[in-house]
DNA sequence: GGGCGCGTTCCACATAATGGAACATGATTT
DNA sequence: AAATCATGTTCCATTATGTGGAACGCGCCC
C-alpha cells in the first residue's frame, strides 16, 4: 500500500532522539511493572524483535511461548522464528523447560555502557561529596521521554537494597529531580511534556493536575531551579534536587538528596539547598568543559 | 539440526579500545578482560544490529560514525541505516554533534531484566547474610559462555564503587566464583572449558595454564566445591567461593566473599568456608525449591 | 577553487522476514 | 485405547525488508 517512508526523523541535522509525539500511555506506579514502555511502535525487523525483548524483560516470571504470544500481536511461526533469533545472540535465555527469560547478554551490555556514560562518570566525584555532606541518598537522574531515568544512585549510610534505583523510571510530575528538570527546560517544551503526562495521585501531596504541576514549576523556577519532592511520589519521603542541563547534547538531568522527612527537621532543608545547588552547578560546570573530547582517545 | 553455520568472521570482534589516556575517575581495576568471547556471530539482522551496539557500548568515548565504520565491516549505506534504526529504538543516542552514545533504552531493559532475575531474587537474602557476616564484599556470578558474570554484589562499605561489577565479567580461571564454577560442573564439560580458555597471568600466583588449573579443580573438588582465589586476579585480593548449580535451568553460578589478603588471617578463612558453603547451599535449595515457577513471585 | 574527509541519501537488487497451515508432542478426557 | 486438546515446532511460497555501491551535499584545509 501506499507505505510511507520512514523519514521523518534525522532529516535535518537537529537532534530529536525522541521527539516524536508518540505518546505511550503507561505510567506505572511500581518500579517494575511496566509492561511496554514502547519508545517507538516496533516497526523494522529490529523494533519486532525489542518488542518480544521487552515483554520478556518487563515479565516478573520466566514466561512460556504462549504468554508471548498472547501479549505480541505476532504470528505464531513468526514469533517463534524471532524468539529462536534472541536466543541465539544471548537476549534471552530458554530455560529447561520451554519458558523464556531475559539473557545475561543485556545486563553485559548495560553495564558496560553505564561504565562508559559520560555524564554518570563526570558526575559521580560531585554526587559522592553530596552523599558525604548530606549523609544521605543522593540520585542523579535523566529525562527519557516522558519519565525521568536513574543513572546512578548513592545510598545513604544504611545498608539497604543496593542499587535499586539505577535504570529504573520515576514519573516527571512527583519527583525532585523530575521537576527540577520540568523546571529547567524552556517553558514552552515543558509545558507540552506538562500537558501530556499521566497523573496519578500517589499521595495526598502530589501535584496531580497539569495546572498544580505548572504553578510548581513557576515556584522552582524563581528559586533558581530548586526543586522539592514534599512526600509527593511516596509518603514520608522528602527530596530536595536541582536540573542539570547540558546545551551541547540536549540533555536535561538532575541531581537530588533524599531523606526521610522528619530527618529534616529546622534549618537542614536549607542546607540542603545549597548543597544540592553546588553540587549541579558542579556537574553541569564539568560537563560543559568537556565540549571538546575529541583529544585524547 | 545442523545448525548451519554462520558467515565466517574471523574472530577480531573483542575489539578492545584503548584503555588508558582516560583519567576516568571512576577506574576500574579490571573492568573487562579483553578476550571477548564472542556471543554469537552476528547473522542476521538482529545480530549486525547488536553488533554495531556493541561497539557503541564498549567505547568510551562517543564514536563518530566512521569509527564506527571502522570496527564494523558493514559498507557505509548499511551501517547508516543500521544506526538510525538503533536511534529509533533509543538503543543509541545520537549527540547534537555526529557522535553516537548507548541509548538509555539499554539501560532500563537490563534493570527491568535484572530485577526480575529470579536467581539473583532467590540469592539476594542470602549473600546478604554472608555480606553481614563476612563484613566484607560478597559477589553472586553465573557461567556465561566462557566468563563469568556478575550479576549482584554487596559492597563491604558503602563508599567504594557503588555496583562496579554488576553486569561486569571475569575470568572463569582466576576467581574464585569461576573455579568453583568450574569444580561444580561435570568434568568432560569443564575440561573442554578449561582447554579452550585465554590465559593471562594477572598477578604471581595466577594459575595460567590448563594443568595448573586442572590441579586446582581437583583440590576443589576434593573440598566439597570450596575454592579460593588466593590473590589470583588482583594483588592483594583474597577470594573465598562456592559454586551453586541449578539442574533444571542448567545454570551454573557461584558466591565469593571477598578481602584484603591481610585481613584474613588466622582461623578467618576457615570460618568464611563455613559461611560461603552455607551460603551457597541455602541459594541452591531455594533455588530448586522453586522447580515450577508457575506460580506467583 | 580544487581536493578531501565525512555524513547522508538514493535505488535496483536479493536476502531475509513473514505467516498460514501442517506437523509433532504430551497431557487429559471419553 | 482412541480421541481431544493445548502446546511447541517446522515448512515454504510470497513479498516486505534490508543491502550496498554509487552519487550527493557539506564543511574544511591546504
Amino acid at each position: 500500500m501506499a507505505q510511507m517512508r520512514v523519514r521523518d526523523r534525522a532529516g535535518e541535522m537537529g537532534f530529536d532522539p525522541s521527539d516524536n509525539g508518540r505518546a505511550d500511555i503507561t505510567a506505572d506506579t511500581s518500579p517494575t511493572t511496566g509492561p511496554n514502555t514502547a519508545p517507538t511502535n516496533g516497526s523494522g525487523t529490529l523494533g519486532k524483535a525489542l518488542e518480544v525483548l521487552d515483554i520478556i524483560a518487563a515479565a516478573q516470571h520466566p514466561l512460556r511461548f504462549t504468554d508471548i504470544l498472547a501479549q505480541s500481536r505476532q504470528p505464531r511461526g513468526t514469533l517463534h522464528r524471532q524468539l529462536t533469533n534472541l536466543v541465539h545472540e544471548d537476549l534471552v535465555k530458554v530455560n529447561g523447560d520451554h519458558t523464556y527469560t531475559a539473557g545475561l547478554r543485556l545486563l553485559k551490555l548495560a553495564a558496560r555502557s553505564w561504565s562508559n556514560n559520560s555524564l554518570r562518570s563526570i558526575a559521580y566525584p560531585h554526587i559522592k561529596t553530596l552523599q558525604q555532606k548530606t549523609g544521605e541518598t543522593v540520585h542523579l537522574g535523566v529525562l527519557n521521554g516522558q519519565e525521568v531515568i536513574y543513572i546512578d544512585k548513592l545510598e545513604s549510610r544504611q545498608n539497604v537494597r543496593m542499587h535499586s534505583q539505577v535504570g529504573n523510571v520515576s514519573p516527571l510530575y512527583c519527583t525532585g529531580v523530575g521537576k527540577a528538570i520540568l523546571a529547567s527546560m524552556p517553558p514552552d517544551q515543558s509545558a507540552l511534556l506538562v500537558e501530556g503526562l499521566d497523573y496519578h495521585r500517589h499521595t495526598p501531596s502530589t501535584l496531580y493536575t497539569p495546572s498544580l504541576l505548572e504553578a510548581e514549576l513557576k515556584t522552582i523556577r524563581a528559586k533558581c531551579g530548586l526543586s522539592h519532592d514534599r512526600e509527593e511520589h511516596e509518603p514520608g519521603i522528602y527530596c530536595v534536587a536541582h536540573g542539570i542541563m547540558h546545551e551541547p547534547s540536549g540533555t536535561y538531568a538532575g541531581v537530588s538528596a533524599t531523606a526521610p522527612a522528619f530527618r529534616l527537621q529546622g534549618d537542614t532543608i536549607e542546607i540542603w539547598e545549597g548543597l544540592v545547588r553546588d553540587c549541579a552547578l558542579a556537574i553541569a560546570q564539568d560537563w560543559a568543559d568537556r565540549l571538546g573530547p575529541r583529544s585524547t582517545e
